[in-house]
DNA sequence: AGGGTGACCTGTCGGC
DNA sequence: TGCCGACAGGTCACCC
């Protein structure tokens, strides 16, 4: 599921419930991605000062150390008045003074992970090599140009790596790819200065829209109350193989790049 | 160093 | 009805 504005609409919906809330007790189902790194006794008593994110990861201030969260393919956070009965997906709770935080989740590819700073070895694991924000200032078209101009890969695997610009998973790849009139598979070095400067608008445009209406819900992902999100109503290119371009008509084609579909449409992708 | 592949895990769907 | 393969929003460890 749950790329960048996924995480974000997450985000939002946990800072108001959570932010002040004591820890009051943690409990873990069948293991996740990585392991806490501590043991889970030791997180009660402390408190969530609150939530930010870093992009697909939520980070999550405690008055010690912190929480990172990260979603994986299919799992989803919500916030409970008191905790329930643990269902099958159920694979880790965080019982709080304000309200039962747990992640639900599948497939388990998602993870939480402690740590005691985010400087700490632990962290700087998963966060040390990402690429920039695509929604802060640090994006900016000269040097998304720039970046772009010294790599040979396809440009669309290269936006799903993170290396260069973070939470950009496969949905919104191929809808920012579609909205600047690119082709997945163009070598990222063959991208003209203008049109890397409307991929660079197209994906702040796209991250954006999404997160207004909630995020995309296609199988798993819902938001912190369980509420769903619409941007899969409006896809222009994603899971739409077979089926005629919202623009031109053309049919909408797929394709496999590094293991992952991507859709596509001949007609209005043709740099 | 960059780029390609396999692995992790579970559920669902389409075809035979 | 039942079985089997393909596929699903991510990302890391491993090869050349």
């Amino acid at each position: 599921m749950p790329e960048l504005p996924e995480v974000e609409v997450t985000r939002m919906g946990l800072t108001g419930p959570l932010t002040g809330a004591r820890i009051e007790a943690v409990y873990m189902g069948k293991p996740l991605r990585w392991p806490l790194q501590c043991l889970p006794q030791s997180l009660v008593g402390r408190t969530i000062l609150g939530v930010r994110r870093r992009g697909k990861y939520l980070l999550m201030d405690l008055s010690e150390g912190l929480l990172l969260w990260h979603l994986g393919m299919s799992g989803s956070l919500r916030v409970w008045p008191r905790r329930p009965e643990p269902g099958l997906h159920d694979h880790f709770d965080l019982v709080t003074s304000n309200g039962c935080l747990r992640l639900n989740d599948p497939r388990r590819f998602g993870a939480v992970v402690y740590a005691p700073s985010q400087d700490s070895p632990q962290a700087q694991l998963l966060l040390g090599h990402l690429g920039v924000e695509p929604l802060e200032p640090g994006f900016e078209p000269q040097t998304f140009y720039q970046a772009l101009h010294q790599r040979r890969t396809a440009i669309k695997p290269l936006l799903l790596g993170g290396a260069v610009v973070v939470g950009v998973g496969n949905i919104y790849a191929c809808e920012a790819l579609f909205m600047a009139g690119i082709r997945p598979t163009l070598s990222a070095q063959r991208i003209s200065r203008v049109r890397a400067k409307a991929l660079h608008a197209a994906i702040q445009q796209v991250l954006s829209r999404a997160i207004a209406i909630g995020g995309s819900s296609l199988r798993d992902f819902s938001g912190t109350e369980g509420q769903s999100g619409y941007f899969q109503l409006e896809t222009k290119v994603y899971d739409r193989e077979g089926l005629p371009c919202r623009d031109c008509q053309a049919t909408i084609r797929r394709r496999v790049q590094g293991q992952r579909s991507t859709f596509y449409c001949p007609q209005c992708q043709r740099a």
